[in-house]
Order: C-alpha cells, then sequence, then structure tokens
DNA sequence: CATGAATGAGAATTCATTCAT
DNA sequence: TATGAATGAATTCTCATTCAT
C-alpha cells in the first residue's frame, strides 16, 4: 500500500514538474521570458508559487530547464537528419534548415527567446552550450559534405556558424509588427525554401562562370 | 538678450541630450541594457535623473534612440558601400559583409544589446525598423548584382534576410563563454574574411561541377 | 494482541519524540535557532516533518522542550552540588559556577540559544521558567552560605541573579569573531577559575584593610 | 538659492535619516529585534520604504547604526566615570554599574536587543565591537583600582568580563513574565544598589575572617 | 530649466503548517 | 499513525517615474 502510494505521488509529482515546465515555456512563447514570473507560471501551472520551489532550486532552473529540453529536441532532429543513410550532403543540409526554420517559426517568440532574450549569467551559459549543439550538429553535415566533395567551403566552424545565424535569424523576422504577412502558409513555404537554397549555395562546391 | 540666452539654452541643451545618450550607448556596451538604468545613465551624463525625463519621456525613448543612432549610423556605411562606383556588386557585398561584422566585433555587447536584447514592445518596434534598414541596405547590392547578373539568387528579400542573419549572428558568438580564442587579431581577420565568403558564396551565380 | 501492539507503539512514539527533540538540539548547538527549521528537524531525526506535528502543537513546543530538558538537565547538576554534605559554601558556589561554566563552553552555542537567543513570546515565558530554576539552586547554596556566616551579601535574589548573570555572560564570550584563544585547554581551566573566584569574592563575607 | 535649497534638503535629509533610526530603534524596544521590519520602520517614520534604501544599504545597516549609537552613548557615559578625578575606582565602580543598570531598565527590551537578540554575522560583528567597547571601559576602571590597590582581583579580563556579565544579566530579568514587581521605584533602587555592591565586593581586596 | 529625494508597485524566495493519501 | 507534497503569507530589496524646491 505504501508503494502504491508512492508511486501515485510520484506519478503525480512528475506531473507537477511537467506542469511547472510546460506552463513555463508558454509564457515564454507568449511574451518572452519577462512574462515566465514565478508566480505567473505557478499560476498557469494550478500550483502554488512555494511549490516551484520543491521542484527547482530557483527560477534560472526553471528557465534553464526550459530551454535545455526545447534546445535538445531540435537538436535530436537535426542529428537524425545528419545521421540519416539516405541523403546527400547537400539534402540533409537543406533538410535540416528546412525543418528548423519551419519550426521556429510555428513559436516565434519562443524560438527568439531560447535564441536570443538575455538573462542572467547561469542561464546564459546553458544557453551557450545548447547553441552549441545546433552548430555542433550542423557541423557533422557539413563536414561530411566536405569530405565527400559536395561542399567547398573553408572553415567548418565558420560556415556553421553562419548557417546557424541565418537560419536562426529569421526567427525574429516573424516577430515584426507586421507579421501578417509571413503567416500565409504558401509564403512560409516559399521562404523557408529560400533559406535553405541560401545555405545550401553558400557552402556548396562552385564555379564561377 | 532673450534670444542670445535661449540661444544658449538651446545648446546646453543639445549638450545634455547628448550627453545622455553616450552615457546610454556606453552604459550598455559594458555591461548590456540591463546596466544602463536611469540613475546610472544621468550620473555618467553628469546630470541629475529628473533631466533626463525633460529630454526623453521615458527610458524607452533613450534606448530606442541609442539604438536608431546606432544602427543608421552602421546603416550609412552600407549603404556608402553600396553606392560606390568602383565595385563590383560581389565586391560591394564582400566589403559590406566584412565591414559589419568588424565593426560589430569591436563592441560586441552593444551589438549584441542593439540587435538582440529584448526590452519593451515600443523598443523591440524601432528594432524591427532598423534592423530593416539595414535589410534594406544589404538589398540594395544584392539588387544591382542579380541584374547585372553577378548573382543568381531567387528571392531577394531572403538572400538578404539570411546575409543580415549569418553576419549579425557572429555577434552572439564573441559573448560566449570562451571569448578568448576570437580576440587575437589574426584569427579575427581570417573569421571575418570567412563570413564574408560565405554570403558572396550564396548568392552568386554558380554551376555545379 | 492489542495491548501488545499498543504498547510497541507507544515505545515507538516515545522514541519519535526522543529523536525530534534531540535532533531540535543538535541542530541548535551547530548553527543555533535559525538553523532548527522543522523540515530539518524532522530529516535528521529521521522522521517526517509532519509527524512532528503528532507529538508538538508547533515549533515552539519543540524548542521549549528542548531548552526545559537541558536547563534541568543542568539545573540538577548544580542541585546535587549543593546538596552536597562534604562541602562548605564556599566550595560548594565555587565548584557550581566551575562546572555550569565549563559544561556551557562545551557547547557554546546551545548555551547561548538556550539563555538568549530570542524566539517567541511563548519560548521566552518558558526561558524564564527556567533560567529561575538555575537561579533558585543558586540561591539555595548562597542561602546556606549566609546562614553558616560564610557568606556576607544582603540581598539573596540580586546575588543570585548576579552570580548567574557573570557566569553565563562567558557563553557569549567564545561565540565571538576571535574564538580562538579561548580554546585552549589551559586558558580555559584559567579562565573559568578566575569567575568562580569573582563570585565567590562577591558574595563572602569580608573585611575592608 | 541652489545654496539655501541644498541646506534645506540636507536638513530634511538628516531628518529622514534619523527618523528612520529612531524609528528601528522604538520597534527594537517595544517588540525586539523581529519586529523591526523595514515596511514597519518606514511607515513609524513616515516615509516609503524605499527611500530607507537611500541612507541604508540594508537592513542590517540600519539595525547596525541603532546598536552602534546606543552603546556607544552608554559607552560614552561609562568612560565619563571611568575618568572622572574626584572618585576612588570603588566609587567609579559602584558608579558606573548603577548607572548602567538604572538605564537599562528603563528599556529592557531595547537593552536585551542590543546585547543578546541575535541576528546575521555582520551585525553579530558590530555587537561584539560594541560590547568589547564596555568591557574596556569598566577595565579601565579595574585596572585603576588594581594599580592603586583598591582592587584585588587576578585576572583584569575574567573580572570585567563578570561585572559586565551581572550588571547586564540583570536586563533579562525585567523582561520576565511577572514584571511588575521589578518596576515599583523603591524595589528598583535596591535592586541596583544591590548589584553594584555585588560587583564592588566581588573585586575589592579582602581579608577573609 | 535642473535637481535628486521620495514613492511604491513588483518580484524572488522562505518556511511553518496543513491535509490528502 | 506516518508521510511529505502543497500552501501562501510574509519579507527584503529594486528601480522607473514623479514632483517639491
Amino acid at each position: 500500500m505504501s508503494y502504491k502510494r508512492s508511486s501515485l505521488m510520484q506519478e503525480r509529482m512528475e506531473q507537477n514538474r511537467q506542469a511547472i515546465l510546460q506552463s513555463a515555456r508558454e509564457l515564454i512563447a507568449q511574451g518572452g521570458i519577462k512574462d515566465a514570473q514565478i508566480q505567473a507560471i505557478a499560476e498557469r501551472a494550478g500550483v502554488s508559487s512555494g511549490l516551484v520551489y520543491r521542484y527547482f532550486d530557483n527560477k534560472s532552473q526553471v528557465l534553464i530547464e526550459v530551454l535545455s529540453e526545447a534546445i535538445q529536441h531540435e537538436v535530436k532532429i537535426l542529428n537524425h537528419i545528419a545521421e540519416s543513410d539516405e541523403l546527400t550532403s547537400k539534402q540533409k543540409l537543406d533538410k535540416a534548415v528546412t525543418t528548423f526554420v519551419k519550426r521556429a517559426m510555428n513559436s516565434p517568440q519562443l524560438a527568439y527567446s531560447l535564441m536570443f532574450e538575455p538573462v542572467d549569467a547561469e542561464l546564459e551559459h546553458e544557453r551557450f552550450r545548447s547553441k552549441q549543439l545546433i552548430k555542433q550538429s550542423m557541423k557533422e553535415i557539413l563536414a561530411a559534405g566536405k569530405i565527400n566533395g559536395e561542399f567547398g567551403f573553408e572553415d567548418l566552424n565558420t560556415a556553421a556558424l553562419c548557417v546557424v545565424g541565418a537560419m536562426t535569424f529569421v526567427v525574429i523576422e516573424p516577430l515584426n509588427p507586421s507579421r501578417g504577412v509571413m503567416f500565409e502558409q504558401n509564403h512560409k513555404d516559399y521562404f523557408v525554401k529560400q533559406i535553405a537554397e541560401f545555405c545550401v549555395n553558400a557552402v556548396q562546391v562552385q564555379e564561377e562562370k
């Protein structure tokens, strides 16, 4: 019986924990990190503010976990593409950029906050690590392409940085006051395709006319 | 005499105004927007905190003006490059990217704050406009290159966005915890060159092998 | 069987109760009352925080009992000295003071917390009663000495108060930032001896030169 | 004109500062340090809570200043007695103890809080310094008396400690729940006199019968 | 116009106590 | 009886903005 209770409790605690993270994620997605206050997070999660501190040492830890989870999810997707056996390097790069941008455009505020919105040093440090993971994933695609002769850039690190820069910068765009245009599906698809092409072109072996 | 005093006064006021903006700019460059507090700005400018409100409606307005001025300065430089008569489009793009990145790397914290550090909606709106100016400048270079056959991208807007993305994203990099490497001049020059090449490759007409 | 279980249960409960008190005592001895938090007390006692409230109405009650027990223990020791048949009053006083101070110096933080660290009114009240017991014990020694002519003070109550004051005040001293000196055994012994002498001198019949 | 304004302002600021200290002092005197909360202090001083932080870095600093001022005031009085030319050492000691105790009994809660109520490390450190001043003052009286042959104790430091212990411990007494008795003036005077005698006896040269 | 003292609405965090299991 | 998750009131400190002088 005590086993059963413990088990139920653990389940509920896990639910609480997830509710808090989910709540924080949503608040960030709506209004950025500045709106993710403990009180608000707790309220939206349906718990008391004090309870948040049973699951997390402090506010930073909550945000760090939201950030980590979100980025690591993206990284997994990118890695999966990078490891695919059936695609050429170009196809991989195209797919990686396309996928990333499409996903980011679905919650641009979240993407923006995760990538750019500044916070304290601790979170900044974690964010840096997370960004490195994305860059790392991109590096693998690029490195493979260079070895097999598809790509012709010179410096791997810079190339990866530029690709990530190009593809993440677009999360800024939809945040603009005239959001309208960007959210028609046709335009969006076209837009995404262009970005991927830009990146592929940038790195592929080429001969000038 | 009242004319004369008024004139002196106006001069004085302009001085104050500039001092406040300068002070804010420096504080942002040092510690980001979080360190640009009214009290601190006023102190460094050698005026009282109350006086700031004579020249600006509120804190946001101060920051908006700092941002605008700074970006418009960059835009002027970019435009000057775009309008040069003696460069090919490729050379212009290369020079534009090179110049922008080099300058940004000289005060990365300022560049970061201006481009990404979030504040309130008002400032965000202004920031969008400023970024559009940079993009616009880039568009001119790209458009000219497309017309004269140097560049072969498809969508002008996206290409510009990606170029700006790639070249601004790098301001994040030097803020990272392991800053060391980036600040040796050699490495910096190489790094900047790579970024410019990346961008040029991305947009130029090309035939695959 | 229900009888037997009840008996076992009672034993268990008594164990819990004592564990809680012991835990609180240790925590106070280490870091003062501020470190004796319900959570910490429970944890160290190996029980849940909720259980503490089965045995005690609230936190104050726990502390009150710790205080009472501790002081009553000291009082027993003092009373034992007071009742000794083989010592003169002077010797008793000397021994009482010596014993008390030595013991207090072994866990100065506990002694300090018990004697001085303030909490709420309820505990303060209990503390007063406990201190009275110490004073009472001292009074017995002093009263006997006055009757048999060894001591020559005027007011019994004040004399006892001063003795207790002198001998308890010293528990403050070792808590001071420059603890070092006090904890060499030689110095400690000398120190204790001086205090006892001070008290004996204060109350003994005396003729000025 | 700007001079005049500045002068008036300075006066008012000094008033605020004093009002805050006074308010804190009174709150401590009434309910101990636990009742001296920033909010309450500000309210009673007739200022906003934020203003307190213009005059003091943090809460501790407020309390430290209250403590310091109060104890230094007592120390001045004691030093004045110690330096008197017209009193014998015995008379000085008697007067010092009498004066201190009488004053302490006028606001026993304040005296208690200042001497014993524990707070944070910073304040504790300051308190220690302050207490040392009292002890130091007492040491001067005792040292002079030893040199001129009036006093016959062995260890100066311990003697001073015991005197301070005896005379400060009494501030505990009036805090007791049955305060009544202590506050009849006759009893008080008698009480005070006894304490002084206790201390004098304790240190004076004596021959046992 | 210029000053900077004063305001007070937050925001994060702690911890005794309660109560469903 | 025993657990420990959950509560939420309470407290300190910050900082943009106002306003009397």
